[in-house]
DNA sequence: CAGCATCCTACCAGATACTG
DNA sequence: CAGTATCTGGTAGGATGCTG
């Protein structure tokens, strides 16, 4: 179980996920959307999830080439929970940050 | 929210969590209980969980000592979303890895 | 019992440059 | 447009030995 988390909730995967779970988005689409990754990590984090069955990459062999990626029934699937824990997320950011300066301070 | 994310989504924290969920543990309780975690790692987590105000710490000064590790209240919002996408990981586990295999072989 | 200090390794992840 | 290749520093994490 731990294996299926290191995957599913490293810092790029869960953000890629939730991404798609909007809108099926293209490469440049993504690279541009999730702020701050390199190329490196968002091609290396699709791959991941496309060999985990979450994520599907369809190829559109046009000039220029287009690839479109979206989430699998399985993908979609976990766009639930993972929702929910990124609501946690964001609904306690604040409270974590508070109990940071405490120990920091005092 | 991505930062939240890599303390709570580590190998270890959300074992962690969880198992203070169920009831309050004392250190050599999750030393074992976690197999394959060392004491540095077991301690560091501790530390983390604990500056993140997720997990409290209780010195009883007996002797020997005795520590006693639980959920704080922010820690147990955590356990809902945490379940859920533990339970998430167990029910599709088996996917996952026949989707890696697809790929692996073909 | 419940840690801390130190050393060490392997992998992760960013930056940069290049390609079909 | 959608990637690959290479180099490099940082950090996660294990092993070991010691302490109040």
């Amino acid at each position: 179980m731990t294996d299926i988390f290191r995957r599913v909730g490293d810092k790029w995967s869960m953000l890629l996920v939730i991404l798609l779970g909007a809108r099926p988005h293209r490469y440049n689409d993504l690279h541009r959307a999730v702020e701050g990754i390199s190329q490196r990590m968002l091609t290396r984090t699709l791959r991941t999830l496309e060999t985990d069955g979450l994520v599907q990459r369809a190829v559109h062999p046009t000039v220029p080439p287009s690839v479109e990626y979206s989430l699998t029934p399985l993908g979609r699937t976990l766009l639930e929970p993972l929702s929910a824990l990124a609501d946690w997320a964001v609904l306690h950011e604040a409270e974590i940050n508070e109990a940071h300066a405490r120990h920091t301070s005092g």
